[in-house]
DNA sequence: GTCTATAAGATGATAGAC
DNA sequence: GTCTATCATCTTATAGAC
């Protein structure tokens, strides 16, 4: 959707359509190029719009990046408080880590960050958002001496995935199914919890 | 080790030693603060020589970058070749994984690549080497029918841990040691193979 | 609300003197 | 073998006209 999609023929200011044609464009051109490989003109240019409006709606470019690319958890994608952690890593696996491939731009943020991990601001929102937004979620369902240390190993292994997907593009996980590698994941995920010291 | 160093008081002119020089700057630099992050005269100042020298000697940056940071893969890492696939597991998992926490620029390559992603040819560099150099020795050494995506997801999990610990710098597998998560680990490959179809 | 013009500086890379 | 000087281009960001 850009600039002149959302305003069709007669070219009238608006700062709403213009603000969100910027999001739009911001988060294909960072998640083809990454951050670096993104100027502030090459999303204004694909937006239809000046180059100047980024700092004016949204301050920085850096401003613009956290905006584009956050993250917004599911909301129910364990089915309530109280389900199984094996559950969440079904949802989680299907959600996230395997909606990816299909039109580039609708790449998961959290792989957006990944290879735009070089600037220290971006790695401060990668990681507040995969422990905060995350992370917490396992933690709170695991029992046992060394939970948060588990919940962090399957929260490797899902973003492991992931980047050997969409960053690495290894040749077997880039081409499997979710259904294929569902039962592989729940397999070494649930030898996890009977390793735990009781 | 600095070019003033390595050639003591009278300051002769020597390619070997200005070379290395600047080769184990770079790998301190890119290490740091990521490809985009270095500049060449950040590389060759730290490194007491003139920043012209880098395309004299590597031809550009990005050359530079590749040989500073390129792996060689250990030798007798699994110890011989029908070595258990468990015990290669550990043996990554002691000799790369959890060998990057000591002093700056001592960091694997490999993840100073993956925080560096953003440009293709490094990230053609790092498909290169963990397909080429490490995932192979797995599938050399599993059986079965999805013995390629096994091997993989085993890769997947020895990433996402290192990943967690070098560029998110999650709490717990930041913290932990290399005993505490060979044992959850283990526990997972073992699943993966018991999981798999006879 | 949007644009032109420009500031102010960093970047990778090159030519040629010493 | 090494350095000085410089090119050409790019960057984010700002001031002010329309």
């Amino acid at each position: 959707m850009t600039y002149a999609d959302l305003m069709s023929e007669p070219k009238r200011r608006n700062k709403a359509a213009t603000r969100s044609a910027l999001l739009e464009a911001a988060r294909r051109r960072f998640t083809e190029h990454g951050y670096d490989g993104t100027g502030v003109r090459d999303i204004a240019a694909d937006a239809g719009v000046d180059a100047t409006l980024i700092f004016r709606y949204f301050g920085s470019k850096q401003a613009l990046f956290a905006e584009a690319v956050r993250v917004e958890v599911p909301e129910g994608l364990g089915r309530g408080r109280r389900s199984d952690p094996a559950a969440l890593v079904d949802a989680l696996l299907r959600e996230v880590v395997f909606t990816d491939r299909p039109e580039p731009g609708a790449e998961h943020p959290l792989f957006v960050m990944l290879r735009s991990a070089g600037r220290p601001e971006v790695r401060a929102q990668l990681r507040e958002q995969v422990c905060g937004e995350y992370l917490a979620e396992f933690t709170g369902r695991l029992q046992g001496a060394d939970a948060e240390l588990r919940a962090e190993l399957i929260g490797a292994l899902l973003v492991g995935i992931g980047l050997m997907r969409s960053v690495i593009d290894s040749p077997a996980l880039s081409e499997a199914s979710f259904e294929q590698t569902r039962g592989l994941v729940a397999a070494m995920v649930a030898a996890l919890h009977e390793a735990a010291p009781h």
